[in-house]
Formats: C-alpha cells, structure tokens, sequence
RNA sequence: UGCCCCUUAGCUCAACUGGCAGAGCGUCUGACUCUGGAUCAGAAGGUUCCAGGUUCGAAACCUGGAGGGGCAACCA
C-alpha cells in the first residue's frame, strides 16, 4: 500500500464534501439526515434512481438516516397505486428508509404555520383570480404589481384563513400569499403562493375533508424542516426556490434549518426521463405500460432483466455535479453487461434457424456433450450436458454464400468449431424454388471434439448452435433504445416526442431455438445467449410450456464495427 | 435585455480550501483462442470558451466579453 492517507469520510463529489465538513465541523448536533420526496404521480425511473442512490448513499456512508417522504400535495394526481409502487422500487433498488412520511400528514401543522405567517404579517388572503395575479407577478424585467388585498388587517386575514379551511370559499376564490416583495429579482419572491383551496377534490388519503392543499414550496422545505433533515438535495431547477425555502422555515421559527443543495438532474440519450412525459406514452398506448421493458422506469429495467446492482454501478459511475449531464446510454449498456457478464450462466440459443444436417453422423444417435457454464475469465464453475444430434440448428447469420472478407463463419466449403462440440464442414446447400438457403448439409470431423485428444485442430470461427429434435422452441423480444435519436425533444417545429419513437423499438421473435437445459429454470433467470447477447425469461409471460425471454442488452458489436469499415 | 447556473479529451463528466489536468464510454494497437459479436492489456487524444488582471503558482479567484441553460403553473 502507498503512503496516501486515507480519508474518514467518503468524499466523492461536491455533495458529499458538504455533508463531510458538517460531520466535521458538527455544524448541525446530529448526524446527517436526507430524504427521498417523491410526489406519487408516477413510477420511478432513472433519474430518481440516481437520486435515491445520492440520499440513501449519504446516509449509509455517513451513518446518518434517509427517510422517504410523499410530497402528496396536489390531490388531482396522485394515487395510492403509485406510492406502493414507489416503495416496491425503493426497496427493489436496495434500500430502506428510516421514516416513512407523508406531507399530507403535515396539512394540520402546515396549517398552523400558515396562521403563524399571517398574525406575524407575512401572509395574506388574496382574492384576485388566477389570471390576475399571473399578470399581477410582472415579467423578468418588469416589477410586478401589489394586489389590491396585499394590505388586508390581520384580523380580517386570519378570518378569511380559517373560512378557507373550514371550506367555505369555491375553488379559486382566494390563496393565501407570502408577503414579500412584488419587485423582487428572483420572480419565484414575488409573494409565492402558499395554499390553495380545493374543496371538491378527493385525495387519496385525506378524503373529501380537508379543503386547503399547500403548493410546492411551502409544503416541501417545512416538511424537511420537521423531519429534521439536515441536507435536502433537489435538482438544479429548483435552485431559485432556494430563497422561499429559506424564508419559510426562517419565518416558521426553525432554528438549525435544513439546507437545499441542488444537482443535475439526470437525461439519458434515446429516452426521456419525465413523469409527464412517461405518462403519455402509457396512455396512449405507445408501450405496454409503466413496465414495459423498454420504458426507463424502474420497474421496466426490472422486467427487462437489469439487476439492481448494476443501476447502483452507473449511479456511481455518473457522480453528481452542479451542470446539467447528460449521459450516454452506452455508458448504461455497459453497467449493464458489466454486472451480468460475472453473474449469469452461457447457454446456446439460435434465435434465427437455420437447419444443418451432419451427413456423416449416424441417424438416431444422440451424444451428451459437456458445456461449461461459465468462461474461464469468470470466477464461476459449473458445467452442463447438451445433446448432439445429426440434424442441428445454426443461426442464420452465421452463413454466408458468399462470404464477405474476414468473414470466418460458415459458407460453401468452409470449416467451422461448433461451441462445445466437432469442427464441421459445409459440403452442400439446400435451396427452396425461391432460391432461399433452407438447409446445409455439412460433415463432422469426429476427431476433433471438444476436449478430447485431438481437439486442438485450428478454425477461425466458434459458432453457437442447438440440437433440432431437443431444442425448445421459445418466443425472444429484441428490446432496443425506445427513441431513434439522442435527444427525443429535438424535434422539428411542431411535433414532438412522441414522432421520435423508435418503430423497431422491439422486435418479436416468435420461433427461436434454446437448449434443453434451461426448461427447468424458474421465470426470472437471466442468461448470456453465447454470442447474443443477455436474456431473462419474462416474469408476466414466461411459462415451462411456452418460454419468453427479453434481451436485456446485446453483446459488445465488434462485428458490426467490421461490417462498417468494409 | 432582471436574477441564477454552466463552458475541461471525439462524447459524457471529474479535479476538496489555488499546487504536476483525471475517469468512463468511444477510437486505435496488441494478447488470448472453443463466445473473432466475449474477455484482457496498452496507447493515442488537452491553448481547461475568449481577452485582461491578482499570485511564486490559476481549470479554480477578480473584471470584461462570447456561447449554452434554468426561472414569470392555484404542477413538483
């Protein structure tokens, strides 16, 4: 080991150096606290990911607590279904939090700060309307204009306050306001609003009985503020709100305040990472739903077979930074592979088939050959038995008529190692009255079997192949990135997304071909299909009699490379 | 023409309070040989947006400029 001293605390980015000098310095008497507040409009997806993996990694590595909070504030849009869904994927991720909480439990306390902020003169009732008071707010460069209720007695607020909780005004008819300054720089200060009625909504834990929901920036940063959280991390957007969210919990009487710190939000190329617009493609029917395996939520990754190890890995990997990333989804494919490539087994599965009859190998037999489960490079053992038969299946892209340079595949009069097996030759093709190669029927060399005594015998090419008569016959869905471009918004003038969609987003393949050896495996085992790629069989579709399985990612495409240069 | 943020390798991003500019991906080269679409190793690649200034020393601090982004929802 060198010299070089090793830090106490992890120190991996601007975040963590924050909270390292808290712990240092014990600027706040109490070990770190962070959240995760997910509003449950939705499912989760990577971009909550990464902050999920910043919040709860921060705790952990500190031994501090992360609680996860509900910002259910706005009751048109959130639904039970969804914080359960939230918490599936949490957990999923391999996390746990320390308190559950939900900002609708703290309608009453928020409440009770709104009455604070009124008889302290810094909150009032406003009556005008919507459009008004958006008019009212001035533009960037232009001060805004004081409402005509700006200066209501505080009597006569406090009035208005508790007629709007106790549900007596439609909806609309006033907000409550923090009283600030209608010319202030930062538009966000312009006397921000702090409740709004809606009496007839029904949340879906509140019920019908509580008429006045707190926005955004009065309920977050207090919520904080009673969790005693000491570092409330949010995306760059919301960097503005930093000064109401000082204001508030200054004005609410918080000492030791909870800090905001902001980070990029995460965009990832060929998808898009919005709830919004997540929402649309489930509804309109352009995936299968939240989970669609092609969808970068979660529960998409996890139906399409990524582990959670490996969304850990690129969270990592990404880091956290104060400029606005966006990452390439290379860089995912290859957290992916990573992980899989120490975790999963290799079998043999010939995805388009093409039939090879071995004309020298006797009729009827069928020779157990012995596969190892695992390459030499990977720190796993174990070894299975494949059939060998006369009439075998290889994919069809591994023949060529005509071969194209450095082409080291099979074509006419060419020899090739079958995976595990003999180096057959290929003596004759099989057309149909189209002219279409339906079959090739090739030799065997029995001396040159795997392992055996005169195995040493070179070729150029290892292709994988399956035995006809034991094959299992299996459904394949190609997945691949949902958008045709990087950046699905960089869209002509008037479209959007949603004409950037990828049409080959996924390709079925009904017929496919597997070994025998994978029959018995449990829906949910993920594979390397040797030379395609990785595969799990699909949790919601998969069964013994009929095997489905999603490509999770394909290989690392040296060969595509090749093609490309000519 | 307000406030705030950003500009570092081909790409995406790091670099604690000023101290020899790094990583991943990609690219190229090599090794292995029963995954030649796996894996491993190595290399190339920089006027740190521009112009001044402070300093023994600047990617970092100051001034000015250029380019990109966020903010004017009773969403979060």
């Amino acid at each position: 080991m060198s010299d070089t001293p090793i830090p106490d605390l992890p120190r991996r980015d601007f975040i963590r150096e924050l909270v390292a000098d808290d712990v240092a310095t014990g600027r706040f008497g109490r070990p770190p606290a962070t959240r995760f507040p997910p509003e449950p409009n939705g499912f989760l997806h990577m971009g909550h990911a990464k902050s999920i993996c910043l919040n709860f990694g921060i705790a952990r590595e500190f031994g501090g607590t992360c609680n996860l909070r509900f910002d259910d504030t706005n009751p048109f849009t959130e639904e039970m279904q969804y914080v359960e869904a939230i918490k599936r994927d949490v957990e999923w991720l391999g996390f746990k939090w320390d308190g559950e909480f939900y900002a609708s439990d703290y309608f009453e306390q928020l409440y009770d700060i709104a009455e604070l902020l009124v008889k302290k003169g810094k909150a009032y009732v406003d009556d005008q309307t919507e459009e008004e008071i958006r008019t009212n707010r001035g533009t960037v460069t232009s001060p805004g204009t004081p409402s005509p209720f700006r200066n209501r007695s505080t009597d006569e607020n406090l009035d208005l306050l508790r007629r709007m909780k106790a549900g007596e005004f439609a909806d609309g008819a006033c907000v409550l306001r923090a009283k600030i300054d209608m010319a202030h720089p930062n538009m966000i200060m312009r006397d921000p609003l702090l409740l709004r009625i809606r009496r007839g909504a029904h949340h879906y834990r509140r019920g019908t009985s509580w008429h006045i929901f707190p926005l955004y920036d009065f309920a977050h940063g207090l919520s904080d503020a009673i969790e005693g959280i000491t570092r409330s991390l949010c995306t760059l957007e919301f960097k503005d709100n930093r000064d109401i969210y000082d204001w508030l919990v200054e004005h609410a009487g918080f000492t030791d305040p909870p800090r905001q710190i902001e980070f990029a939000r995460l965009e990832l190329d060929y998808t898009v990472l919005s709830k919004r617009k997540l929402l649309r493609l489930v509804n309109e029917g352009h995936v299968s739903g939240w989970d669609d395996p092609r969808m970068p939520t979660i529960a998409g990754l996890r139906r399409r077979g990524v582990r959670p190890e490996a969304i850990r890995d690129f969270a990592e990997v990404i880091g956290v930074a104060r400029k606005d990333a966006r990452v390439e989804i290379a860089s995912f494919e290859h957290a992916v592979r990573n992980d899989l490539n120490m975790e999963v087994p290799r079998v043999l599965c010939v995805l388009k088939p093409l039939k090879v009859v071995l004309t020298n190998y006797p009729e009827g037999r069928v020779e157990m050959l012995e596969a190892q489960n695992y390459p030499h490079d990977v720190p796993k053992t174990g070894t299975r038995q494949i059939p060998f038969s006369r009439e075998l299946y290889i994919d069809r892209d591994d023949f060529m008529e005509v071969p194209a340079k450095k082409f080291f595949r099979l074509s006419p009069g060419s020899e090739v190692r079958l995976r595990f097996g003999y180096i057959i030759k290929c003596e004759e093709l099989v057309k149909d009255a189209a002219g279409n190669v339906v079959e090739l029927r090739c030799t065997y060399d029995a001396e040159t079997k795997s392992g055996g005594a005169n195995s040493d015998k070179k070729v150029k090419g290892t292709i994988h192949w399956v035995s006809a008569a034991q094959a299992l016959s299996c459904e394949v869905r190609l997945y691949d990135r949902l958008f045709s471009i990087p950046d699905p918004d960089d869209v002509p003038e008037g479209q959007d997304f949603i004409s950037a969609l990828n049409p080959d987003s996924l390709v079925v393949i009904p017929e496919a071909k597997v070994e025998p050896t994978v029959g018995q495996d449990p829906v949910g085992t993920r594979y390397q299909f040797e030379r395609a790629g990785y595969f799990m069989s699909d949790v919601e579709d998969s069964r013994p009699g009929k095997l489905v399985f999603n490509r999770i990612v394909g290989l690392r495409d040296s060969w595509a490379k090749e093609v490309k240069k000519g």
